[in-house]
DNA sequence: AATGAATGAGATTTCATTCAT
DNA sequence: AATGAATGAAATCTCATTCAT
C-alpha cells in the first residue's frame, strides 16, 4: 500500500529523512522533524512509510547496500594483479580502480554517510560491520594467493579491522563535509596516499606480502 | 550541594556510569541502569550528579581529557626533533614516545573509550573534534617550524584530520576490546606501523615535510 | 446529499462493510478496508456516508431490524395456542413456525451476525439487548394470558435472558459458520433440541407454565 | 523489575484494570482510563506492568485460568457417574457438583466475567474457546465411555459447540450483574434447569445417551 | 462524483527528573 | 542522605475524517 501514493512526495519524505539522518543519526531524528522537513504532517509520514524503520530502508535501500558493498570489494580485488603492495604507487592504481566507486559515492554522498556512521539503532546497523567483515576477508585471501601467505597475529588482525574502519569511516566523513566532486576527490586521493602506505607499512613490518 | 556527599557513593556512581556508557553510549543509557550498578536509588544520583550531562561530566572530567589532550600533543611534539618522517622507523620512537601515553590509557581505558566514542549527545561530544583540531594544529605548527613549511591543500588537511580522526578511534576501539595490557600494547603496535608508514607516504605523496 | 448518488456504489459499500463488519467487527473495522473492498475510494465512501456510525446503520437497517425483531417475536406468540410448553415436540412446532424466520436469516445471513455480534462500539449495539428483552416481555406476557400466571422470580427472570440471549446468539454463529442453507437447517435443528428441552425443563421446574 | 514496587499501588492498578476490561473489554480500555482509576499517572503505570498486555495478564493470571478450567472440566466429571443425563434431576447433582466452582466464581466474579467475555484482543483472547474445547472433548469422551457411544453429526457437533459456549457466557452474565453471592446462586440454578433440561432433550432427540 | 493524500487527535510506551517519606 | 514511587514530556504509530484537485 505505501508505495504508489504520490511520488514527489514520497521522494520529499526521503530526502527529508537523508538529511535528517545524516544530520542526528537514525536514533535521535524524530518523525516529526522528517515530516516537518518534508513539508508535511507526521501521521502522512506513516502512508508512505511503514514506521521508522521502514523509511530509513527506503533513504538507504538494500540494492544501494549491495552496490556499495560490490564496489569496495572490486577496490581490494583490482589489487590482486599487483605482486606486492610495497610495488604500489600510490596514485596510479588508485584513479584506476576507483573511479566507478567515486562516482558512486559522489552521487550517493550522504546515503553513504548515513549508512556508515548514522546507522546505529536502524535495521542497517551492522552495514559498516559487515563491509569491513567483507574487506577484511578479501585482504585476508588475497594476501593466502601470494607466494608467501600472510601469517597475522589476533593483534595484527585486530588493527587491520581497525584500518578498514577507519577507511570506511574516513570515506563517510568526506563525503558528509564536501559537496562537489573535485573535493571529494582531492580529499580521497590525499587520504588514499595515507592508506596504501600505510597498508604497505603494515604488511612489510609484518614481514607479510599483501 | 553535591560536595560533602559520601565519596565512596560518588565513586559507586561514577564507576557505574563509565561501564554504563561504555556499553551502550551516552544517550541509551539510563539513570536506572545506573543507579542500579551502583546499589543505590535512583533519586540518591541526583543527589551526586544535578543531571545526566553532570554525571558524564564526573564520569570524563576535564582533568582526564586535559591530561589525554595532553599526553597526545606530547606524541606529536616528540616528533620534532625528527627532521622527516619519512626517515622515521615505524617502531623505535614508538616506544619511547608513547609509554607514558600508553600507561594513561591502560589506566583508564573505558574512559578513553568513553570519551571519544560513546559520548554521542554529551556535553564531551565534541571532545574528539577538539583533540583532533589540537593535533592537527600541532602538526601543522610543527611542519612550519621545520625548513621548508608544509603546504597542505585544503584536502590535504582535511585527509589528515580523518587520518587523526581514525587513529584516535583506532586507540579506543583498541582499548575497548582488549582488556590486558600486553594485549593492548599489541595491538597499538600493529596500528602504529601502519599508522607511521601511512604518514610518512601521505607527506612523501603530497611533497611534504612533516 | 447522500441520497442521490448512484444506487450501484452506495451498494457497493454497504456490501463490503457487511463482510467488514461481519469479519472483525464494528471496532475493528477500517473505512480504508471498506473503501478498499468496494473498490471506492476512501474519500468517496464519505459521500455515500456521514460517518462510520452512519454506514453502520445502512448496513444493518432499521427496517431489517424491524423485520428480525418481529420475525422472532411471531416465533414466540406463535405458542400461544399451545397450553404448556412441556407438551412441545420438539420438531413439529419448530419447522411451522420458523419457516419465515429460518428464511429471512439465510437470506440475510452476515447481517443478522452483524447486528447480533460484531456490533460493538456501533449505534446498533444494543440491538441484540433489545431483542432479548422484546422476547423476554412477550414470553412473560404469554405466560401471564394463560391461566396460572407465571411468577417468575427475579433470578428466573435474567436466567431466561441469558436464555434467550444464548438462543440468538447461538442462530448468529451458526449464521457466520455455515453457508449453505441445508448445514443452517440442521444446527438450527439440533440446537432446537436443546433449546426447547430446556424451556421446558425450566418451566417445570420452576413450577411455572409458559 | 515490575514486581516489588509498592503492593498497594499494584493492587489498585490491577483493581481498576479489571473493573475497566469488565466494563469496556479490553480493546477499548485505555491505559489513561486505568491509571486514572488507579488514581495515579499514566506513566506509572508501566513500573508495575511491561505493558497493557502484561497488565491484562496480571489481572487474569495464567493460574486462575487453569483453576476455572479444572473447576469447569470436574463439573463435566462429575457426571461420569450418571448413566444417562435423562436420569438427571435438575437440582440434586448441581449443587454438589459446582460448590467449589460457584464459590470461585464468586470470588473471582469480574475476573471470570473478563476473561470469558471481554478478551478480545488480548492474551487471553482464546481462553474462551479453550474451555468450550475441552468441555466438548470431556462430554464426548463421556458419552464414548457409556454403553452406546454417541455418534453426533457435524451439525450436532456444532450446535453442542453453541450450548456450551451460551453456558459459559451466561455464567459471565450472571457474574457480572449480580453482586452477592445468594443473587448469582439463583441465576445459576434457574439456568442450570434450563441447561440440563436442554442436554436431556438434545441427547434424546439425537437418540444418544450421554 | 470521485480520488486518495493529508490532517490531527489520541493511544501506547519510555525516561529524565522530582518528591514524599 | 537515601529511597524509590511518581510525574510529565515526548516519541512512535493508527485512523476517522477532511480537503484539494
Amino acid at each position: 500500500m505505501p508505495q504508489q501514493l504520490k511520488p514527489e512526495v514520497r521522494e520529499k519524505i526521503i530526502d527529508a529523512g537523508l538529511h535528517a539522518f545524516a544530520a542526528s543519526g537514525f536514533r535521535v531524528t524524530t518523525m516529526q522533524e522528517v515530516a516537518t522537513g518534508a513539508g508535511i504532517s507526521t501521521g502522512n509520514t506513516y502512508r508512505y512509510f511503514a514506521d521508522k524503520r521502514a523509511l530509513f530502508e527506503a533513504v538507504v535501500p538494500a540494492r544501494f547496500c549491495r552496490d556499495l558493498l560490490r564496489l569496495l570489494r572490486q577496490r581490494i580485488e583490482a589489487l590482486k594483479g599487483i605482486d606486492d603492495v610495497r610495488s604500489l604507487s600510490a596514485d596510479a592504481p588508485y584513479h584506476l580502480l576507483s573511479e566507478e566507486l567515486l562516482r558512486f559515492c559522489v552521487e550517493h554522498r550522504l546515503r553513504v554517510v548515513v549508512v556508515l556512521t548514522r546507522a546505529e539503532g536502524s535495521p542497517r546497523a551492522r552495514f559498516g560491520e559487515r563491509v569491513v567483515g567483507s574487506l577484511m576477508r578479501l585482504a585476508t585471501a588475497h594476501a593466502a594467493s601470494l607466494g608467501q601467505p600472510v601469517r597475522l597475529t589476533r593483534a595484527q588482525r585486530f588493527a587491520l579491522e581497525q584500518i578498514y574502519g577507519g577507511f570506511i569511516r574516513a570515506m563517510a566523513q568526506i563525503l558528509e563535509q564536501h559537496e562537489d566532486e573535485a573535493a571529494i576527490r582531492s580529499a580521497v586521493e590525499a587520504y588514499t596516499s595515507y592508506h596504501l602506505a600505510g597498508l604497505r607499512g603494515f604488511f612489510a613490518g609484518n614481514g607479510a606480502a599483501a
